[in-house]
DNA sequence: CACATTTAATAACGACTATTACATAACTGC
DNA sequence: GCAGTTATGTAATAGTCGTTATTAAATGTG
């Protein structure tokens, strides 16, 4: 299926990793803020290899959202799926996206589906889709912990798992947007615990 | 001090009028997809004019976050602060979020200020200033409208103003962003009064 | 070796980009 | 009415945009 076809000449560079260094770009200036240029030089091919493999400008941003979802781990995700303890899983999950939203790499958009995939939702067709999707597929992994947690007894029956599924997701938004803006690590690391508390608490039916 | 100068030709535009025309614009298109022509032709005017009034497109651009801040009254923040009820006020935030959200007109990309100044932050010098100087005046209007109910006697002399007013506010971001992935104004709708009961409640220090 | 096939590199396409010179028009003060 | 001042409209700048035609290079197969 996947196997290459031997006839003609052999690609001389990696699609994938093309696709890699196309999506940085997108992620760093933009839709409409990535030119051509940008694009060709940081992929290292010439542009009739960029159209022949990706099509045009907007077939490629789709490709390199598709590559995006389906291959690179989202850190805060990896966190809260990882640690045993619910209360430290969901503290890891925060802690995750101060660490994601304040370090990142030089001048990349924030959060690339929700700063940069986010804004073209109503020029380049089919992003809006592929952001949606990414949207309840990480409230259902949440979700899908939090019901773990139910079945350990270690989350009272009642614990509505959906709920505070997206009460987490979004309230990761928020914390994105202020590190966009530049406030500090420490002032938002001052809220997690009370949120943390806000999150996995039951409150009388 | 604002009294026109009587020298020289008169300006035949609003200068207010065409700084409102140039944020649609940006809204709609953002910033690196909005041409001088789109602002030209939607502003009336022709570019020298523009250059002589405005500056070049960054300061355009910069001018525009600023009367936008100044004069542009938050849907959300009115409902807030104009409801009596602080049970009814929290929730009128939140479905003012979702009306503006989910019934923004035509291709406007979201929030202004979170959708389209948010991206420009790491180009555009001085947006992500005014960013953060929006974020923190919002938190403020929040907390302080919490601090009178508390003077009133409504909410317990322990609420946290400051910190639920930041959790209300980053909530705000993720119903945003679900409405621009074009995920239903209902579903969002089911997690309000959870919500509400959520940023009102007092726990057990 | 020549052939068919596929990719690579050069260079160009017209359209559009942000910005500005320049000449003209409209006003105030004399 | 004339000088001084400011704004407008036309048209141009040099450069970049996304995209493609064309030619050369590299492979497997006859």
């Amino acid at each position: 299926m996947t196997q290459k076809k031997k006839v003609g000449r052999p690609r001389s560079f990696d699609v994938d990793a093309a696709l890699v260094a196309a999506t940085h770009v997108f992620w760093e200036k933009g839709y409409d803020g990535a030119s051509m240029k940008d694009l060709t030089e940081a992929m290292g091919i010439n542009s009739p290899s960029l159209y022949s493999v990706f099509g045009d400008k907007k077939s490629l941003y789709i490709k390199a959202i598709e590559r995006y979802l389906a291959n690179d781990s989202c850190a805060p995700m990896d966190a809260f799926e990882s640690e045993d303890n619910i209360e430290k899983a969901v503290r890891a999950f925060m802690e995750a996206v101060l660490e994601y939203a304040t370090q990142q790499p030089e001048g990349l958009r924030g959060c690339f589906m929700a700063n940069c995939v986010s804004t073209t939702v109503g020029t380049v067709g089919g992003t809006k889709e592929l952001l949606q999707e990414a949207i309840l597929s990480a409230d259902e992994r949440l979700a899908a912990r939090f019901d773990v947690e139910k079945e350990k007894g270690h989350l009272p029956e009642n614990f509505p798992s959906k709920e505070r599924a997206r009460l987490m997701f979004d309230l990761r938004q928020g914390l994105v947007l202020r590190a966009r803006a530049g406030i500090s690590r420490e002032s938002m690391e001052a809220d997690l615990d009370i949120r943390v508390c806000l999150i996995l608490q039951t409150v009388a039916s």
